[in-house]
RNA sequence: GGCGCUAUCGUCUAGGGGUUAGGACGGAAGAUUCUCAAUCUUCAAACCCGGGUUCGAUUCCCGGUAGCGCUACCA
């Protein structure tokens, strides 16, 4: 039974990448009835705010896949000390009183690896333990072996074999001078001790992997099997971030733009994995059924969003939209219906279930995502239609004589006839006939009137829903405003 | 700087020693329809470069280049 885990540190919005590597995890798990783990690495307390907590689950919530075990990193830290000293003792560790320095000025400084403070680690223990017992503050660092040639090497599912000289590797910290644990220690010391058996995230993580081979045998535990995801990156190449990108790379932000959940998944599925059959379009039980480690890729994926996106069009990934339009077509019209009626109500209109239920048919495959339900039957929510141009009502090939005879036409006919779509229909077009105008005509002007302009759904559906007095009151309105 | 990873249409990808290098999104054109969509058809669009290996490399190997990642007492 694998047991994978997601674990996220909360120091920010929930972030698309990390949200594909929580769903990988999860696809994973289902696939081979294993055990999904949600685990909070929250070790660095200067970066961590509840408010992170917060919308980490929100988004987690939105996308409907749950979790067997949940865990926070900082109620274990007394495991991860025992797991330290444990290495310590073992002398796979070593103290290191060198005051803690800058990155920076490292980084500026050296010209080759940095790999170890000499004076530290060749301390013997009777004088660290003097140092230590005197109170002089620490951190614990990692012994990595020096011996010549020697390497660490592990297998990672989509990465393949990897190997690294011990030489390259620098003497990393385990704990930090106040006692606390780093990443490193924290994170192998909770997979060791929740017997993780798979560890899908980030390659970022990669090189990293090293290190955390180092921890796993040195604190006796065998390594649980990696396998790293390719990272997701915007179109200018560089990794996805809040700072250079902006909400683009914030789950919520495709919640709040009309994301179907499941479409947002099999979107970000599609990103660095594929199931090889040329399926795109996919529901997730047909995304775990197909899911597995070979298929993922190796390469980074673009994000393909508009730079400076301007329009929420540009927002987002053109295929990422294209897939919520055939998701929400997928759905039934009570599903649909049901998911509208929130936004709808949210832009201040007040319509009734049964309303929205009649609705939802004519838009549905007008729509690419939820919200623009506010555009495509803005004309059904409202009493008074917004001001329109009157020469929208001249149909091609008239003009407003036409317009006007096609419209008095239409409200005599219209007031003595079913409001069906067949009778409709039957009606307009014997009118339309009578008049000596095409059918198309004949429909344009009566559309403008009764929608305010000229894109819209079908007519006589549209006519349908809206009801005879409305429509009448509209052509009505119409008439006046070419008199 | 050191170490590592990667490289097929604009983007996501399939493929793999001999193929018309396949699909999808997006783009263009057309069909259909009461408009808009949806749908259907067609078109344009790719194997980073250089060396090997081989009868033959886009595919295998090496090198280069480029991109990305790691190189903290961050995660």
């Amino acid at each position: 039974m694998p047991r994978v885990r997601f674990a996220p540190s909360p120091t920010g919005f929930l972030h698309v990448g990390s949200a594909r590597t929580f769903i990988f995890n999860w696809l994973y798990a289902r696939r081979n009835k294993g055990t999904m783990i949600l685990r909070l690495d929250d070790t660095d307390a200067e970066r961590n705010t509840q408010a992170s907590v917060d919308s980490i689950f929100e988004g987690l919530k939105w996308l409907n896949l749950s979790w067997d075990e949940e865990y926070k990193q900082s109620e274990r830290i007394d495991l991860h000390r025992k797991t330290a000293w444990a290495i310590f003792e073992k002398g796979f560790a070593y103290r290191d009183f060198t005051p803690a320095h800058s990155g920076d000025a490292e980084k500026s400084g050296a010209q080759g690896t940095w790999l170890f403070n000499p004076g530290a680690r060749e301390m013997s223990r009777a004088e660290s333990d003097r140092r230590a017992g005197a109170g002089e503050p620490f951190a614990l660092r990692f012994r990595v072996p020096r011996e010549a040639g020697e390497t660490v090497r592990f297998t990672d599912a989509v990465y393949g074999e990897q190997v690294k000289l011990a030489a390259d590797i620098e003497d990393f910290a385990l704990l930090r001078s106040d006692g606390m644990p780093t990443y490193h220690l924290a994170s192998c010391a909770d997979d060791a001790d929740l017997r993780i058996s798979h560890i899908i995230r980030g390659q970022d993580h990669l090189s990293n992997t090293f290190k955390h081979v180092l921890i796993f045998e040195a604190a006796g535990s065998t390594p649980p099997q990696f396998a790293h995801l390719p990272l997701l990156v915007a179109p200018d190449g560089t990794k996805l971030s809040k700072r250079r990108h902006g909400p683009v790379v914030s789950v919520t932000t495709y919640r709040d733009a009309g994301f179907l959940s499941d479409a947002f998944i099999n979107f970000l599925c599609l990103l660095g994995w594929s199931p090889k059959n040329d399926r795109e379009n996919m529901s997730v039980q047909e995304l775990t059924d197909a899911f597995s480690l070979e298929g993922i890729n190796r390469s980074n994926a673009v994000v393909n969003f508009k730079e400076p996106a301007t329009t929420p069009e540009e927002t987002f990934d053109p295929k990422a939209v294209w897939l919520n339009a055939e998701h929400i077509r997928a759905l039934p019209v009570e599903g649909l219906s049901r998911r509208l009626l929130p936004v709808v109500r949210v832009a201040g209109f007040d319509v009734s279930e049964e309303k929205m239920l009649r609705i939802t048919p004519l838009i549905r495959e007008r729509i690419k995502l939820l919200s623009d339900v506010l555009t495509a039957a803005d004309f059904l929510f409202v009493d008074q239609l917004p001001p329109y141009d009157p020469a929208e009502l001249i149909p091609q090939k008239g003009d407003t004589t036409m317009a006007r005879k096609v419209l008095e036409k239409a409200r005599e006919v219209l007031a003595g006839v079913e409001f069906k779509h067949d009778p409709l229909d039957q009606a307009l077009r014997a009118a339309a006939q009578e008049l000596g105008v095409k059918a198309g005509q004949m429909f344009q002007p009566i559309r403008v009137a009764v929608c305010g302009r000229k894109n819209a759904p079908p007519l006589f559906e549209t006519l349908e829903v809206l009801g005879k007095e409305s429509t009448l009151a509209r052509i009505d309105q119409a008439v006046r405003k070419i008199a």
